[in-house]
DNA sequence: CTGTCCATGTAAGGCGTTACATGATTGT
DNA sequence: ACAATCATGTAACGCCTTACATGGACAG
């Protein structure tokens, strides 16, 4: 279960509130592991059952407690196993490959309508990753925790390549419809 | 709902058992749309329930009924409206990420070793789709139906070649920390 | 005679989404 | 005065997975 390490993972830093990881998720690792909030919410339960967490209870008169989580020793050592366990594989779902698959069923100018859709999706997902690099750019050159930040931009490098890689092949399907040219790929162009 | 398309999708070719479009799945859409046979059951159902596909029962004594189902008007009506839709923005999750983005927690042999095995999924997957590409070369060479697969091909070029940029960052991560460097990649590297 | 293929499903559980619900504090 | 932020949750639903269950036909 990603998500209980993700939070396991933010909680190692410093204790937080459930509030405080729904943010330190949105900030963060939602590009590639959305969290939302009831999630969040149920999971820290589930971690609490577990032991994996406990949790200071700040009282409010007037409002719900507040409650600050910590990772216990048992939750620190779960963590580091999981980090360190290479995950089983993981399968995709790509809805919109669907439509490709059975593009022949419709014509030309339908698909071209939704390749182009997916272009304006994937570059504005690029735009955005590629503006979070560049901070973190400028934040690690004068860092200290230089080895952190490096891993945290490896997810950005995975990203950026893989929207970009992804936006070559929108953009050659779409040159090839328009072309009229129902013709693949050589095989020596895709993998390099 | 992209599981109840892909159905539609393939039953628009030709009527078929709740089996046959298992083994349909299994042969094509698999690496983007995995589907298992109790899923593939149960929405046959709901399909028949909304009246997008009748099934024909054949009766088979001593034995469970054998259903054919066949696309209705209905169907294929909506069938052609999905597949002209536009989808809404996809959310994607990388569970591999997770652990590259808290890599900093653990020491680089650990990292290394993950992302050896990733490595080897990837290639794994990559030497996979591209036997498949292989033969659906062949195929197109002397087809009748060339558009269609056509379309089909495309989706295995988007396949392979994200599974090459997945490769070629994995290996570049592993260079970089084999060498000792915390550096990011220069965005102009990424982006091409 | 053993295993694979054909062909059907049910049951239970896990993970994620969406909508609903509450209420104080801070900023414009 | 109104909106956004802080902060907590519950309920219901949807999709997918895993395991369980049945039984004939056919090939090695």
């Amino acid at each position: 279960m990603s998500l209980k390490h993700a939070i396991l993972g933010f909680l190692s830093f410093q204790p937080m509130t459930g509030y405080d990881l729904k943010k330190a998720f949105d900030h963060s690792v939602q590009f590639f592991w959305p969290a939302n909030q009831s999630q969040i919410y149920r999971t820290l339960a589930d971690l609490n059952e577990e032991g994996l967490v406990k949790l200071e209870i700040i009282a409010r008169e007037e409002r719900l407690d507040m409650k600050i989580y910590h990772l216990t020793i048992a939750g620190q050592a779960e963590f580091h196993r999981w980090l360190s366990t290479p995950l089983p594989h993981q399968d995709y779902r790509e809805a919109f490959l669907i439509q490709v698959y059975f593009g022949g069923k419709i014509g030309d100018p339908e698909t071209i309508l939704l390749l182009q859709h997916m272009i304006q999706d994937v570059e504005s997902a690029l735009a955005q990753l590629v503006a979070m690099y560049q901070i973190y750019m400028e934040k690690i050159e004068q860092a200290d925790a230089r080895r952190d930040l490096f891993f945290n931009m490896l997810t950005l490098e995975y990203g950026i390549s893989s929207n970009q890689a992804a936006l070559n092949w929108l953009n050659s399907v779409q040159d090839r419809l328009k072309a009229g040219s129902y013709s693949p790929l050589e095989l020596k162009d895709l993998t390099r």
